[in-house]
DNA sequence: CTATGTGAATTTATTCACAGCA
DNA sequence: TGCTGTGAATAAATTCACATAG
């Protein structure tokens, strides 16, 4: 089936599996069974072969699949290798958790600019990115930044919005719990950690 | 169809509607049509009625849906009715976040208690939450907290989760970028913001 | 005439079962 | 024998189209 389009569903899996590669690729690992890497990212053996399916021919039987290669091409399809630098927008408690954050180096990711309006924090540096004036915004475009993070009370998500699409910003990742409107040309995800947690209960079994 | 088990994407939906029938209703409207409420939430007007028709008879047509009784019953489907007190084990950059972020009251949620293991910060209060030691998770029981969130360093993630288990917990939300292993009476939920952010870029228009 | 509610049609995703390769 | 790769079968979710209620 290597023609097909993969389908979005296999698409939101690639980041689990990308990184449970990466965590045995590390350990000095060379090959991996669909059935070791399920346990590790909790997705059924035959979803994963169906998945891997859409895009190679990574496998062989009876040994497993070329963690390498597969790294490589998971890379490649979701657009990472190369890597992108992000800008930071509002370092408050979530902000300077973001800046903190270490998870975002397996992906090829690096913030790589911090912006805030409070006089106070501007020229800090924070995990050795300088803060810098909101007014200043509208420069990504010439310094090679491609995506935005919105990390700003929810009133003001809107206008920070606006101005990375104005900058030229193709990307935004959106941690207001608000829906952002965008040209199409732009991409959003909004991320709403409290939406999860709202999702518990439901799922929690009755004691 | 209203003796049908809802499905699980609607069931991931219905925090996306509350969140925006809330916000409505906060601003002092009654009802609302499927097509205005598919606006704020970017759902199609179709899903909503659909979604809205596994569990009940809130609209009325010509006129829209009842924003009142609509927030009590999807309230009470997941089960937050009642509300929640959660735990927060580690208060570093992202634990503090939590502590300040306003989105949890919506879903009737609430940040009842905070451990870190770190000496200095043991007494300190954040955001109106003294931080106790670690070593109390296990008082949680008798506390009646049933909820728990992890915001440690990966390493540290299973251990917590496992104390919390031990303290009777049934529900966790986990922030570290690790799979977590627990018995099957709790449900585990895991957030990695890095996986969303990876997932921009296949999205992001070529440019 | 407007907007819901829902069967039916379609599309998409998951699961199975097994042929075939190392 | 062990494990991949994939058609076919099943299940689930989305979309449509329209009857029906206010």
């Amino acid at each position: 089936m290597r023609y097909h389009k993969i389908p979005d569903e296999t698409v939101r899996r690639l980041p689990v599996y990308l990184r449970g590669l990466v965590f045995y690729s590390e350990k000095g690992l060379k090959n991996i069974s669909s059935h070791d890497l399920a346990k590790l990212v909790a997705v059924n053996p035959w979803q994963i072969r169906k998945d891997f399916s859409y895009f190679g021919d990574f496998g062989t039987p009876g040994v497993g699949y070329d963690i390498h290669k597969l790294i490589k091409e998971i890379s490649r399809i979701l657009k990472l290798d190369g890597g992108h630098r992000a800008a930071l927008v509002g370092v408050g408690n979530l902000g300077a958790a973001l800046l903190a954050y270490g998870g975002f180096e397996v992906f090829g990711f690096e913030i790589a600019a911090a912006f805030d309006i409070a006089e106070h924090k501007i020229g800090q540096r924070v995990h050795g990115v300088e803060i810098e004036d909101a007014a200043r915004i509208a420069t990504l475009g010439e310094r090679g930044i491609g995506l935005g993070i919105i990390a700003v009370p929810r009133t003001a998500a809107q206008g920070i919005a606006e101005e990375f699409v104005s900058a030229g910003i193709r990307g935004i990742l959106n941690f207001s719990p608000v829906h952002i409107d965008v040209p199409k040309k732009v991409k959003v995800i909004t991320i709403d950690i409290a939406m999860d947690l709202a999702r518990l209960p439901y799922y929690m079994p009755a004691g």
